[in-house]
DNA sequence: GCATCTTTGTAAAGTTTGTTTATAATCTAG
DNA sequence: CTAGATTATAAACAAACTTTACAAAGATGC
């Protein structure tokens, strides 16, 4: 498939602006891979001749990319004039909404952070025109911080807990916030800040935050699986996120689970492997075993929270051991269903639930009784701060291909 | 991440010659898809200007890669001079490698098969160097046939019924054919006939044939259930192929049925859900029901195979019909999985047990009822020519990318 | 300390490719 | 049989790349 030059989308014709046009991109990107470095420095990394390197690099200076740092350090002649990137020419915006909060992240065009903010929902806040309100005042609130223009915030990322079909810019469904559905989120966004947007499902987020600078760097085929009070999963193919026909790959709260007969998944109800591995789920597992022990009416072990129980397991608790390793053991065979599947290299095992060390431990341990290979399995590494970093990676990829133009 | 223009695959650097390069294709790629044309018909269709195009065909031409047709009718001026891609500049083969036979099929660079041969194995055939041996043989004999020189066949696709490594070219386990293992297939053939080689997972191949000429036309997101002797699924995603980590995903016949405690995946045994679902298990359901029904000493009834135990179903045969029901209601949960994860657009089914109609209209009955929407459900329409049309389709990517060079 | 070499960067000339404009060829229409 | 339309090529010009030549500025060696 690949001509290992060119790869145009349709049947465009190709004039010599173009070649400018691809070499200056080439340019730019080597210059954001290497760091500060020369003209020269380019020339051998691009394959290009010299002066074409300079009148590219020149066009792209005309532009605010590029930055000079004045003379380097002489390598035996005429010391080089350093240049690099320029990631202060503008700024991405990221958005996690979720079910009790909003959290925003302010990043240059490497993608570092800049400013972070975030606030509680108040009771009446939950509405998609107050969330796009709020977000706008975070945005603001975050460019005062930080000194910013507003004007320089190229790109916004929005993540929502629910079904988001990404190109229309709709959040589908999203049974945590006050029941949305088919929400134009992008467009109220574009409207209330102003900013080119994309809307995303926040598990698909926490995937590709993994993906750029987390558990999965460089790995193009893993499943993050994010279990906290529900259960899904950001499935990430070829380098890129898979969505599905209908945006709604990865709902694997709704899996069958082994040994029980499956009923018919209804999407407005929680999911069969959900109910049971779900933040709630454990909870109630812990609940039963805590008063099968004649243990229900300690008030401080029965108010426990998942993340909590499994901190018992492994400080030794034998009751929240049980629990923990019965939801190993159904994590464990949904998990055996998706590499069936997908035989993706690597699960993350990510949200407040998921994250946890020793349930990834006991998982992996139950996987490697199988004689089919499967995938190796990490916790998360950037937790509650993936998604952010995810939307950020998007918003950079979208500001990309317009920085040039 | 598209910029609309150039999508260059690393940073390579662009010379005027790629300008050429890349007109040259587009042209090629319109001149096959709106048949025999005029250059002007192409300066209109391209957006380049006449002379470009004009001196661009010259180049193809001395490629071999055009033909002239002479004049065409005016249309008030002077004739055009029509032209044509010459699809007989080259020939591209394809193989399906089966437990008992080998299938293959010739295609000229429009895809259009011109000749096809087919052997049954002899049972000392069946090792990897001997059917690379018939193979070759059939590769001759379909040149033969056709009276062309074996040098014009430019490429090759070989489907195996096992987990292939595409990318080195070796089969790592195909239990059906007296179960090779780690069979270094392409290097072989590349060996035996001199010609190029791709090797794919037959099932992958049938997936493609039904994308490019099939029930799945044109459908980027889909899966091709192949219900046989085994059961296997190819997995088509955003307008390809995929693999998987390991080169083993869709290897769903180790998934666990509903309401029966997971066992752990054996590769090297029959997997829990194609042991009921797969050819022999069909046969093992109907013949439990025969025994129950005291008809277990009808030879006649007692040897039937799946496909004709769900013709009898279709003819109004009871014990045959809850065969077909049973079977039907493990695979709607099969496929309600694979929706769940993948949303794919369309399920196709195919083998020769999935291609029943009667199967497949009654899964998707049984699908209709789930309150999430279910994809659509069609039988392969390519039947088992389903992989050799697949390949082909590979072989011509492979070859479209070298004609220009 | 100074000539020589190395490294960096630009200027000038030449090549490839593409476009626009002009011209030739050949048919239809009135 | 002339006027206009359509197709195709030739000539002139523009954009982008390369090679070659050259200038600037420091390191190196005797």
């Amino acid at each position: 498939m690949a001509t290992g030059t060119f790869n145009p989308p349709e049947t465009q014709p190709s004039r010599p602006a173009h070649l400018r046009f691809a070499n200056c991109r080439t340019l730019l990107q080597l210059l954001r891979a290497h760091g500060p470095c020369s003209k020269a420095d380019l020339v051998r990394s691009s394959g290009l001749s010299a002066p074409t390197v300079s009148s590219a690099i020149a066009q792209i200076e005309a532009l605010g990319l590029v930055e000079t740092l004045g003379e380097g350090e002489s390598s035996g002649g005429r010391p080089p004039e350093l240049i690099q990137f320029n990631a202060t020419h503008g700024y991405v915006a990221a958005a996690d909404i979720g079910g009790t909060r909003l959290r925003m992240m302010l990043a240059d065009l490497n993608g570092t952070p800049v400013a972070h903010w975030s606030t509680q929902f108040a009771a009446d806040q939950k509405d998609p025109t107050s969330v796009c309100s709020v977000l706008d005042e975070g945005l603001h609130a975050m460019c005062q911080q930080t000194n910013i223009a507003i004007s320089k915030v190229l790109h916004l990322t929005a993540g929502a807990p629910g079904i988001t079909d990404v190109r229309a810019g709709i959040v589908r469904f999203a049974p945590n916030l006050t029941a949305w559905t088919e929400v134009p989120l992008r467009a109220m966004l574009r409207k209330q800040t102003g900013i080119e947007t994309i809307v995303e499902n926040d598990t698909n987020l926490a995937a590709v935050g993994e993906y750029r600078q987390g558990a999965a760097e460089g790995v193009e085929d893993f499943i993050f699986v994010a279990m906290g009070t529900g259960v899904g999963a950001g499935i990430f193919l070829r380098g890129s996120l898979h969505h599905g026909a209908r945006w709604s790959a990865g709902e694997i709260g709704y899996l069958g689970i082994p040994g029980v007969a499956r009923e018919p998944v209804e999407m407005h109800k929680t999911g069969q492997l959900e109910r049971v591995i779900g933040g709630a789920g454990i909870e109630r597992q812990w609940l039963e075993r805590l008063e099968r022990a004649g243990l229900r009416n300690e008030a401080e072990l029965a108010e426990l929270r998942a993340p909590q129980i499994f901190d018992l397991a492994q400080e030794g608790d034998l009751l929240a051991l049980e629990v923990l390793q019965s939801t190993a053991v159904i994590l464990a065979d949904a998990i055996a269903t998706l590499a069936l599947v997908f035989n993706p290299e690597l699960i993350v095992l990510g949200g407040g639930v998921g994250s946890h060390d020793r349930l990834c431990r006991e998982t992996d341990r139950l996987l490697r009784n199988a004689d089919f290979a499967p995938p190796r399995i990490r916790t998360s590494f950037l937790g509650t701060q993936a998604q952010l970093h995810g939307a950020i990676s998007l918003s950079l990829s979208a500001v990309e291909s317009k920085l040039l133009c």
